[in-house]
RNA sequence: GGUCUCGUGGCCGAGCGGCUAGGCACCGGUCUGCAAAACCGUAUACUCCGGUUCGAAUCCGGACGAGACCUCCA
């Protein structure tokens, strides 16, 4: 297979790996789906943030002049499962008896901490919904211009109907809308829409809302769809690059967003759309109708009682990208186990090479490593074959230590400059920082020369009871070849 | 029920017509007072049944199994 040389993504509207053309050459124009600010997000949404950071990441890595947008839903009205349009954040906010303001703004906190903790990038902009309820109003006000909308009783509905003598009708997802009609079942409370896949643009006001804005309409809310579309055209334009997302917001989410883009400027917001999959618990999807979720902090915590103990952050991070962003990936503990394992033996690797110094000739080519890194990247961006190179370059940096491979100075400091690279800047992951503290170190200090000492006099019995007590201590000594480290 | 995706060695997970993915575990070795760790190395696989092909884990058809979506979801 010969190495791709130019980006190729897999774009879900065509179901096919295409080439990638930005719209404008060099820059990139992003828009991520992010966090809905009713609870704290669990760890099945920090796959896909994680995801779409290892993109980020990778487009930045390509020279592209990015620009990442990811919005913050704070309002909106989505349609449940029992057909009503209910208003999640007002929700938490009587269930926890606060302002919807004290609701956004906890988890919105929260969700800053949970972005340093795994070392998200912060995109460009993270726009609110509430924020933008005025250019809400005028998408909508476009839409029911161009005859794609109707108003009733106070609320606003996408007209699919009207909308189907221009426009097809979910081709993201794959549906059809005679098909959906007989698969979609009986709703009740939506006697306002004339016909069953219309929804709705704005809601009107409801007794109990908590939250409600002015509209040419009356008062009321957005929908739940309306915020992606005004957000995404006010800082990335009508038509962008990259749309990303979950894969569970195919449909409807990102099917009505098209459909608010067409029917109000005529063309789809974006070129490729992007689909994150599913983090699966016991082979199922983690998600919080089936209880079966816990959340990123309680992951590195070790509070979390599917896990026996904590994994760092990085860890954690780690394992996600070991698996490609399209496929669905399995959480277990021992997977998790394996993982920390690897990610030590990296991180060991990488310190290792610091030590490593030049020759005059070079055994491997560091280009060829280097172009097979590259083109794992530019292969929709394949990070568990990255990670693979790395472990290829962690097994020659063994080799150039023990004097079985060499590297000339030009070779060495590429080596060591694109390893360091992919690993911190590209795949996004962070050495674990030594948690012991100086006078921790200074005790250990003293207790590893007493060890040593009594080593050199072969008093094996006191060398064992000091490693033997430290182990219970939960510090485990490492007998090497240059003296004992322990941890 | 409809639409779609997927079934890879003990586990996780890439690959998607011919070339060792990788990590962890296992086993063997090196090192070591012993142990652990570390390092090196071998082995183990493509759910099943047909078809296409010189050649299929990879393409096509079927069976079985799993999952996602079908107005809560990342």
């Amino acid at each position: 297979m010969t190495p791709n040389k130019s980006l190729h993504l897999y774009n879900s509207l065509s179901g096919k790996k295409e080439p990638f053309v930005p719209i404008h050459e060099g820059r990139v124009g992003m828009y991520v789906c992010g966090p809905t600010l009713y609870s704290e997000p669990h760890m099945g949404n920090m796959r896909t943030f994680i995801n779409f950071d290892f993109i980020y990441r990778c487009l930045l890595h390509f020279g592209y002049q990015v620009k990442y947008v990811r919005n913050i839903t704070d309002a909106g009205h989505i349609t449940n499962s029992a057909g009503q349009e209910v208003d999640s954040i007002g929700s938490a906010a009587r269930l926890e008896q606060v302002q919807p303001l004290e609701i956004v703004y906890k988890y919105n906190v929260k969700f800053q901490e949970l972005q340093r903790l795994y070392n998200l990038l912060p995109p460009n902009i993270e726009p609110t919904a509430t924020a933008h309820i005025q250019e809400q109003i005028e998408v909508i006000e476009q839409i029911l211009e161009n005859g794609f909308a109707y108003v009733e009783n106070g609320s606003v509905y996408f007209d699919v109907k009207a909308y189907l003598q221009h426009f097809p009708y979910g081709e993201l997802s794959g549906r059809k809308v005679e098909e959906l009609e007989h698969e979609t079942r009986a709703l009740n409370a939506q006697e306002e829409k004339r016909f069953f896949a219309d929804f709705a643009l704005w809601k009107k006001a409801q007794p109990d809302d908590m939250q409600v804005w002015r509209s040419p309409w009356g008062n009321g809310n957005p929908g739940w769809h309306i915020e992606c579309t005004a957000m995404s055209t006010k800082y990335l334009g009508k038509q962008f690059d990259i749309h990303g997302g979950g894969m569970d917001l195919k449909f409807p989410h990102h099917e009505d967003e098209i459909a608010q883009n067409c029917g109000s400027f005529g063309c789809n917001p974006a070129r490729y759309w992007l689909h994150a999959n599913m983090l699966n618990v016991n082979g199922q999807k983690m998600s919080k109708s089936f209880g079966n979720y816990f959340l990123p902090k309680e992951i590195v915590e070790g509070s979390s009682p599917l896990f026996s103990k904590p994994y760092a952050a990085s860890v954690v991070r780690f394992f996600m990208l070991q698996a490609h962003y399209r496929s669905t990936l399995d959480i277990t503990e021992e997977a998790l186990n394996a993982s920390e394992k690897g990610f030590e033996r990296l991180m060991e690797g990488l310190s290792l090479l610091d030590k490593v110094s030049p020759s005059k000739e070079s055994s491997f080519s560091v280009e060829d490593w280097k172009q097979s890194a590259e083109s794992a990247l530019l292969d929709d961006f394949n990070a568990p074959i990255l990670i693979a190179n790395l472990f290829e370059a962690v097994k020659q940096i063994h080799a150039l230590n023990e004097g079985k491979a060499q590297l000339n100075e030009t070779d060495l400091s590429l080596f060591k400059a694109t390893l360091a690279h992919l690993t911190f800047e590209v795949l996004g992951i962070e050495p674990i920082e030594n948690q012991g503290n100086d006078r921790l170190a200074g005790v250990m200090e003293v207790v590893m020369a007493l060890r040593q000492k009594a080593r050199e006099q072969k008093d094996w019995a006191s060398s064992d009871m000091i490693r033997d007590g430290l182990a219970k201590a939960g510090i485990q000594i490492k007998d090497g070849k240059e003296g004992t480290t322990w941890g």
